[in-house]
DNA sequence: CAGAATCGTTGTCTGTATCCACGATATCCG
DNA sequence: CGGATATCGTGGATACAGACAACGATTCTG
């Protein structure tokens, strides 16, 4: 009849859950993401770290690790890697030496707003079929529901109005 | 030092954006459902092969890992699963017998019934803070995305009254 | 000062997805 | 009709990230 279902469309009751389209969407882009991250030789993860250090100055590898929810085993690596690239610093905290202090360098500032307008870029062809008002919309819901289940993305009212 | 912005939140640039919350929800959303339903003793798969073939009635195995994008050696698995339990049957095509036709029986869609109505809780208690528009809403924002990247999102028409 | 706790680090381990090779069957083409 | 080639489902091997446990170094507690 209608050569236009073709057999490999998903299964309708799927499509019409807004958890199923949540999730496949998420998935989609976090890889999109991730790959156009390692395509520069990081990974998303490099650019949250780095995103989390430009707001609070002075942070302990376990700070960060309970911020962002990475195994601190798995941010031993992660950190190796900027470091390597003298985008962060690690310095043992002369209060409590048990603990390295992480900073971003200079060098790190200015790849961190390199990743900003990747992100930006992956974003936008994304979020293509969307208008600033929709945009704006989506976000509003998926924060609702985000902070409802994290207090963690609760805005610090000190957002610096990005964007 | 301010006690109002504990360590353990995310960078504010982080949270301003849609992509990172679609991502972070998403991924969270898929997590819980398998959860769910591993408890159950299945996997998200499962579902997905049971509501796919509720809709078209006949389907080989390369026809539904072409659909839901599985890997064929992966879908045996699944389906060895769900033939255990006696959810679907696979038979040899007649008219090729290369082919295993997939069928489900009885117990598969009263299966897939217990199904929908798990997957109607988890989504229920995931979109809480959401009311009905607003759920709505973030579904069509959502579907719009998918449509523009996977056309296997598009719905056949025979879907809602809509058309 | 002795014991317990914390921090960063290393190594291991498990589960998952991806990729490849095989037997069976079907199609194509001489 | 027959041989080469392609397709389908299957099983096995591989690669890989994420979770977990053990360790030295340091600090805190009593």
């Amino acid at each position: 009849m209608n050569a236009e279902i073709p057999t490999n469309c998903f299964p309708a009751e799927l499509v019409a859950s807004p958890g199923f389209l949540l999730g496949r969407l998420g998935m989609s882009f976090k890889t999109e993401t991730m790959e156009e991250f390692e395509q520069a030789g990081f990974s998303g993860y490099h650019y949250s770290i780095l995103a989390l250090l430009d707001e609070g100055s002075r942070k302990t590898q376990s700070a960060i690790a309970d911020a962002l929810k990475y195994d601190p085993s798995q941010l031993v690596a992660l950190l190796d890697g900027l470091e390597e690239r003298g985008l962060v610093e690690r310095r043992r905290d002369p209060d409590d030496r048990r603990r390295q202090m992480v900073t971003l360098t200079p060098a790190g500032r200015q790849q961190l707003a390199s990743f900003r307008k990747l992100v930006r870029k992956i974003e936008d062809e994304f979020l293509a079929p969307l208008d600033e008002d929709e945009r704006a919309a989506l976000h509003d819901l998926l924060l609702r529901i985000a902070v409802e289940r994290d207090a963690r993305f609760a805005i610090p009212a000190a957002a610096p109005s990005a964007s």
